[in-house]
DNA sequence: CACTTACGTTAGTTTAAACTAACATATAGT
DNA sequence: ACTATATGTTAGTTTAAACTAACGTAAGTG
């Protein structure tokens, strides 16, 4: 799950998801988005975010498409609810505390 | 919010994260925990994750103590569930475009 | 089969981020 | 005021990750 967040934390790939949140595009559409990184920078990106499981590979023809993996982001997604969670946690252990201190 | 990313995506600070979510912690106490880092480089580790906004810092004497700060994670987890439903919205798009053939 | 299109891959270079060593600060105790 | 403890800061070095240039591959076209 760590991989997860490697991988979205660089600007480039960061803008790839955003891209191909909305509708699955090639690795060529994909590049030619980007004014000052090379197509096979773009490539070697979408490796990354496809060995964590971020984006889906398909092949028609001589093109590769890309789109999401909602599912790949499921742990990250657990993991800041849970931090998130902690929140309510501390409140019901400040409370916790108040109660024994009247009894 | 890509700051946010940015800032958990190194071991280390992915690793205090997961300490002072438990209980709020001083500055040595974090440092110790880790046996190959520093710690003024944990030091720095912890004004990067208080910078994003990650941690909150609290002064008691000679001591900083640090905590999670729950509400930072907010808008990563905003956008991971809006990833998530993007599973929802391609299986919509796909039966509305399902139910156009039919008429 | 030769050529083109659309990509991926690799070795080596560049760059950004993490680390170290030395120094600075701030609070508490004597 | 002096010393100790706890921690932060900064300049310069090291390291890991991104990039480039050149090459490789695989499917489609005449």
């Amino acid at each position: 799950m760590f991989e997860t967040i490697q991988a979205m934390a660089e600007p480039t790939r960061f803008a790839i998801l955003q891209m191909v949140r909305r509708r699955e595009m090639p690795a060529g559409e994909i590049a030619g988005k980007f004014k000052a990184i090379t197509r096979p920078a773009v490539s070697q990106h979408l490796r990354v975010l496809k060995d964590a499981g971020l984006v889906a590979e398909r092949r028609q023809g001589t093109r590769r498409l890309y789109s999401l993996r909602p599912q790949g982001f499921g742990p990250l997604k657990a993991l800041l609810e849970d931090f998130w969670d902690s929140k309510l946690e501390r409140l019901k252990a400040a409370v916790e505390k108040s109660e024994k201190r009247k009894s």
